[in-house]
DNA sequence: GATGAATGAGAATTCATTCAT
DNA sequence: TATGAATGAATTCTCATTCAT
């Protein structure tokens, strides 16, 4: 049992090592696929850029593809944890709040959606598996949560799946640069200020009230 | 002098002939450039879509490269027009017919715009020359149209360069299922539906009166 | 019959035409032949230096290979006057002339020269056609001068075919650079000077007399 | 460090390997470039020739051009020995065992020079690069050579640096159809004569003594 | 597992030649 | 005859993938 014990914690090392050779992998092949597209990517530059020999990137995956769909899964978790949020909206100032947490891409990710966005503009499967798959899921929590206001009278009577929609693209106007690398990130302050002029606009829109 | 004329007209016709077989190229280009993206895409794929040998490409256009920038050159059209429209709103009604308008791409020109926006994705050089250019004439044309309004008070008092990014986002999100060759474009009532939601969502936020 | 005598002299008119552009071709061909090598100079490279369209070079020759044959074949004549020049030497006086005189390659006939030299190092059936033919020729010529001069004792008792060789190699020595495009033709004084030194070389070497 | 020690011999024997398919490679490139000229050979041509597929060449080197370039150096060492054995004359006798020894082109090296001297008949960087620089060098020890027997009397007053010129003509005729491939290489018994004949020619002249 | 040389199918591009006008 | 667009075979070079070490 000692030596099953031992041979045990060895392989979770050994796993753990290879685990953490994968996502170095896929982190390097990120950053290449986002700056100049997967197909003008060589696996000699992802190989390059991993510090490793190109037979090696074959030990961890199968083959470029699998490389870039392991890169586009990696791009679910910001995503998911969007629509997470978007969910638990109570009130104006918890809207202004998630807003602002959404606007914090981690800079590390901004790679894997860059890399994810690009290709599902020409590469249907990725289109469907990810790109629509996710924000399908993040329009859904919000058309779900401008339905209940509007049943309560919180909102007017408008089309939810409209508005929901509209909305995803106030954000990709915002996001946008960012995740081309034209623009860095917004800090906080920049965030805040996005976050209240969105919601803003989204609540009460442009008109001077009485109008 | 008879003789002449006829020269002339020999080479104006000649000069037809090849400005719309270029014409035929480039439509072919771009709708596989659309679909495949342009680094996927094969020289002699192009060359069977428009129905050539391959080496006839490379009489019209200097290199794969070339192609791609003509391609891009051409999705100017419906931005430029979008840009017009932009500057001459007058009232809430012709915002409407405005925003009804930009929902009207033309289908044959979607391939280019498409061809153009994944370029734009990855290549620098594509994004400044024709996508930041192009965007960048439409939303300063909006942030002026906005500036003018809050001077004279008719609308809030918002960011209006802000505001113009958002609103070109709304747009983003309704266009691009289009642009992508997910949904076919609206038809008419469709985008009378859309260009209301858009602006009524734009003017008067989505929080009932009073609130 | 004055009707046919008009038709002969036009007949006669175009042949000349013909005959013309055809030793425009050649001339323009060789240019660039002897500047880029025959492999590496296109068609419509030659065409262009001849300003014509590139069909047209196909009505006066069959390929581009005829046409690399037309330009070795004219490059006969000054090596037919060469050979000529080498029987007819009498005296001293008469080589220094002689040489002098076959220093003296025109301009124009250079490319011609260069060219076929060029492929003749290459390509098997110029360097028997053109090269060995005429070279031996010359080299032919200049051994029987050299046999009867042993015989008559003005000239040691030396191997008349190979001094005829080296004596052809004092030759290339000197005019190699000029066919090359490396340097200018020599002028009249240079080339006197050159000649002389060639005889003073040949006919009593390089040792002070009495040594 | 007995590790360390077994992977650097690896190492070592790796890069043998290398090189020496490397100086395959130009073995079978400059038979070809030799045979055919640069311009008119392919890329898989060589390759069959060195029996490797295609794409590997690019991993020795990375165009043809390159290749090209490379075999030219490779033609340095039977030029380099001549220079040398150029400027160690003595005395008659020395001077014909001089001749003698350049004559012997060791055959592997022929087709190396072959092309190079083809080459600089067309490009310019090749024969400023290699042809120039490699036949000056000879140029200049057989010219200070013959500055120096003239000083002492040895020589009459010549001018050097044209007798020097004149000498590698004398050579080259004699060495020409060797390397155009013409003839085989001369026997150590040829080899003899032509050193005596050209030496005897160079020193005493073709004149009968006296005359 | 790691390496990187070898592979060969496939890519972009060129160019001699043809042929309708 | 002159033209020059069209052709497609051939060329150079790239690159994902394999495999012996």
């Amino acid at each position: 049992m000692a030596a099953e014990g031992r041979s045990e914690r060895f392989i979770k090392r050994r796993q753990n090592r290879i685990e953490r050779r994968r996502q170095e992998i896929l982190a390097a092949a990120a950053r290449i696929f986002a700056e100049k597209g997967y197909a003008a990517t060589t696996t000699r530059e992802v190989a390059a850029a991993a510090d490793l020999a190109e037979g090696t990137l074959y030990n961890y995956f199968a083959n470029k593809r699998e490389l870039l769909l392991a890169v586009a899964s990696e791009a679910e978790a910001p995503m998911e944890a969007a629509a997470m949020a978007a969910s638990q909206i109570r009130d104006r100032a918890g809207l202004v709040t998630v807003v602002e947490q959404a606007l914090d891409l981690p800079a590390p990710r901004l790679a894997f959606m860059r890399t994810m966005l690009a290709e599902a503009w020409v590469d249907d499967h990725i289109l469907e598996e990810f790109a629509v798959i996710r924000l399908g899921r993040i329009h859904r929590r919000l058309t779900a949560f401008i339905t209940e206001r509007v049943a309560d009278g919180t909102f007017r009577q408008i089309d939810p799946a409209l508005t929901a929609q509209l909305v995803i693209g106030m954000f990709g106007a915002v996001l946008l640069p960012t995740l081309r690398g034209a623009t860095p990130p917004p800090d906080a302050d920049q965030r805040r200020i996005l976050a209240e002029s969105i919601v803003g606009l989204l609540l009460d829109g442009i008109l001077t009230r009485g109008s």
